[in-house]
This record gives structure tokens, sequence and C-alpha cells, in this order.
DNA sequence: TTATATGTAACAAATTATATTACAATTAAA
DNA sequence: TTTAATTGTAATATAATTTGTTACATATAA
């Protein structure tokens, strides 16, 4: 997908790894990745859902991270995100009147999907801890 | 990339592999694909500067394969569609004055670049002649 | 009670992707 | 030599996706 919604998560999350147990708000978060607070909070909704940051209303509300660092890998986050199709899209109406166009989804499919995994395996072999060791 | 533009790729490689020597039109590959055939010349212009194909103008003109076709791997499509973000885009201008705003795009860049590598490497392993097999 | 957060919906703006129109240049065949 | 079919490409238009903005109900700490 050609989105920033992967970069904005790992971003997100490198944040709160480097500030554990704080309650970050989402217009901190907001400011170091320079994008508008909802977007923030909307992505955290997402992140939320896939279990891993809890957030707190209200004033000195927030979020943090919701489960022990050392166990979160760079691939629950590409995961969360679904951001599946890392080969792009495929076409919507192919001809099934043509000998390809009739069978080219399913075969795109399956090349898809093979890579999809490919990509997810190599994430899941990243610690987010190692990933936001990186940082000052 | 949110586009189709491998998909298409791909479409097009496929029908010419299964017709090898002929001069296909745009507008056949269109037809199958079920897009215009403008979008199909752009891209076998894309192609052809990758040597994938040779276009023959005038009546009775068209494309074809221009090298052994058992010598054409899918990573070849790829690069030359040139789509490489798989993880998505960057964020344009994160915070420089937070530690992690200002370290983030590098270190996505080597994630981001790491993987692709890893996806250009495991389609390198993929005959078009192979992926053609599975059509009528 | 007030100030500060989140959560989310509805809408707007910007960006990207695809389609369309137009036409010059080329080539095969009638 | 003329005609019909085709590529190559630019310019423009339309559609789809992505990001941003505004608004406000709800929650919570001080």
């Amino acid at each position: 997908m050609n989105n920033t919604r992967f970069a904005t998560a790992i971003h997100i999350m490198t944040l709160l790894a480097k500030m554990p147990g704080a309650w970050v708000s989402s217009d901190f978060l907001a400011g170091s990745i320079n994008i508008n607070a909802v977007i923030v909070r909307k992505e955290l909704s997402v992140l939320r859902e896939a279990g891993l940051v809890e957030s707190k209303k209200g004033k000195e509300g927030g979020s943090r991270i919701s489960k022990k660092m050392d166990e979160i890998y760079i691939s629950e986050i590409f995961q969360a995100i679904n951001n599946s199709d890392v080969l792009g899209k495929k076409n919507n109406h192919p001809n099934p009147k043509c000998f390809v166009g009739k069978e080219i989804n399913n075969n795109l499919n399956n090349l898809f999907t093979e890579t999809n995994d490919l990509v997810i395996q190599f994430l899941s072999k990243k610690k987010l801890s190692e990933f936001a060791e990186n940082f000052g």
C-alpha cells in the first residue's frame, strides 16, 4: 500500500517503547511524527485492538505499551496495520474469455500470499526492543 | 505501492510468454487485462527499457518477449516496475527535535531496504516460464 | 468544576492512479 | 502510392485513496 501507516505505527511504538510506563498523549506523538493527532489516535486504535497498546482517557491520559516489551515483534505491528498487499493490487476485472485473464488472479493471489508470508516471517525475527535500541 | 502496475506487467509478460514470437497489440493485451490500451503501452515502454520486450510500430505491429523465455525471472519484472517500497512510504517530516523523529527515517530506510531485497531475492527464484505454465 | 485527554464521525483537501482524447510517426498491405 | 492499423507520448480529465480538519461527546485527574 502506498501509505505511511506502517511507518507511523512503528514510530508510535518506538516512542512508547522508549518511554516505558508513561502515558504519552496523541498530541506528543503527532508532534514527533509531524502529522495530525487524529491520525495518530486512529492508528493507536488499531494498535490497541491488536493488543499492543492501552490508552487512558481524560486529563493525564495517553497511551502506553501493553505487553512485555521484549515480546513485541515488528511483524505484529505490520499485521496490525493489515497493509497486506506488498506487491500491490490485482486488476479488478481481467477478461474471463481470455485464457490468461481467466486464471491470472488466482495465480497472482498465490504469488502475493507467498510473498506476504515471507515478509511476515522476516519481520517476526525482529524485536521492537532491538529496533528501539538504535535511538538516542 | 497501492497500484496495479506489477499485476499489469505480469499479465502482459504471461500473455506474451504464451504467444512466443507473435507481435501482440496493446489493444489485445488491454482487452485481456480489461484496462486502457494507453496504460498498457506505458507499461510496455517500461518493460522495453528493462530489455524484457521489444515492440514494432505500424500495421501488423505489436510487442513480443525479447529474450530467451527460460531466462526471465519474476524479479526482473518487479524491478522494472520499480514499485520499491513494499512496506509503504515514510513520513516526510518527522520532528528533528525529537530523539526518535530525528533518527526514524534512517532506521526505516534500513528496514525497508532489507525487506525489499528479501522480496527481490525470493522473486529471483521464480521463472516467468514456470508461472506461465499455470495457464491453459 | 475545570482543564485536558481520548474516541470517533463527518467532511475537506491533497495526492496518487487510472482513463481518455488527440495526434504525429511508422509500417504492412491493398 | 494510398490506406488502414499500430505504436509512442503528451495533455487533460476522472476516480480512488490518503491525509488532514473540525466538531463534539465522553472520561478523568487535579
